[in-house]
DNA sequence: TAAAATTTTGAATATTGATTCAAAAACAAT
DNA sequence: ATTGTTTTTGAATCAATATTCAAAATTTTA
């Protein structure tokens, strides 16, 4: 049942690939919603009408691209479940991997849709500030503990954003119908995540 | 200088915060992009005219309602600095705070595109099979380690998404100036990740 | 090289949804 | 009740793009 692949076919998939990837580097860019298909196009020098000869619509092009990326990451660090090491190191090294995939394709399992890209800049600054203030909430904690020595750690701008960040993402993936209570939940999460900055059990 | 409100003014002022909490409201539920002006209208039984009254326009009531949630978060999250307990306990009570604030409000720092709200059902399940399979390689070694003992924690799952979180929320703030190689970076952070599972000393 | 198949083009169409606005309705003050 | 002010309405406008498509250009095949 297998053909061979003709060169045509080959030139055929080759050009989806670099569209799909042409596309992924603006949606990542500009966002999804603010990218045209003429952006995308021209990314690679082709008229729109182009592209929709390989793509359906501009939302297969955003599912294709998610596709790719996914696969493309998954490809390597399923590579390091194989490894012969303990789990420890396999779980440190499949965390490398995807920080390093996250910050070389500045794109992680959801698009963004960043406010400084909608907002004018006088309304992107009022945010910004008002963030500020509010990370400020989890820093002035976190210096006094390091002070009194509760907190170890070199980087604390570094664990508050990823205390924040892990928090953030809750609303992805909170359900309200598991076995614990909102209080509980809660306060589950949050012991883990103390644990980033108390090394010592007490 | 100050004038008394006239009752006119508290209605007004009034409708705007309706408008804001219902706008707020449908942009965390569709999201910002596939929001119409009619849909806010709608949720209130107005009609579009008239939120136009009361606002410029689509990306002011995005703005104002970020500031609203921001600010409403604030203030009890800065309570919480003035209490007379340990750093620990300040932080701590802190996350609490901003996790149930979350939960309660289903809006985080960032909006997200959520595929489900884009994708067709087939390519929805597509997505969420492949991210399956990509949290299910870090899903692995941590099981391997609470088996054997080098990880303590009662939520596996939880602990998951936690660190999926904390790293995809990099592709918001990491900036490749700092002082850390790429290298050095991520190394850092997955030890930070780390510490969520690994709580003795070895 | 000619015929057939594939690919590209860009203008035309279609759709969606934001924004405007003049008129109507509701309201407040005298 | 009358008049002036504020608010609401919904139809009309406007703009931006996604999408289509027939014709032109290119490539492959024989």
């Amino acid at each position: 049942m297998k053909e061979k692949p003709t060169l045509r076919e080959l030139k055929q998939e080759k050009k989806k690939e670099d569209i799909l990837r042409a596309a992924a580097d603006v949606f990542i860019e500009k966002g999804y919603y603010r990218t045209t298909m003429e952006d995308v196009a021209a990314k690679l020098f082709m008229t729109k009408g182009s592209v929709y000869y390989y793509f359906a619509d501009k939302q297969d092009l955003l599912f294709q691209s998610q596709v790719m990326l996914l696969k493309r990451g998954l490809l390597t660090i399923k590579e390091i479940l194989n490894e012969e090491i303990s789990a420890k190191e396999k779980l440190k090294k499949s965390l490398i991997q995807h920080i390093e995939h996250l910050i070389n394709e500045r794109s992680g399992f959801s698009m963004l849709i960043k406010p400084e890209q909608d907002f004018t800049v006088e309304q992107e600054s009022i945010i910004f500030e008002l963030r500020e203030e509010y990370g400020k909430c989890f820093d002035f904690p976190i210096e006094e503990g390091i002070q009194t020595g509760i907190f170890q750690t070199n980087d604390p701008k570094i664990v508050r954003n990823l205390l924040l960040g892990a928090m953030n993402s809750l609303v992805q993936w909170y359900s309200p119908n598991g076995k614990k209570s909102k209080q509980e939940f809660a306060d589950h999460v949050a012991d883990y995540l103390l644990r980033m900055l108390v090394v010592d059990t007490e």
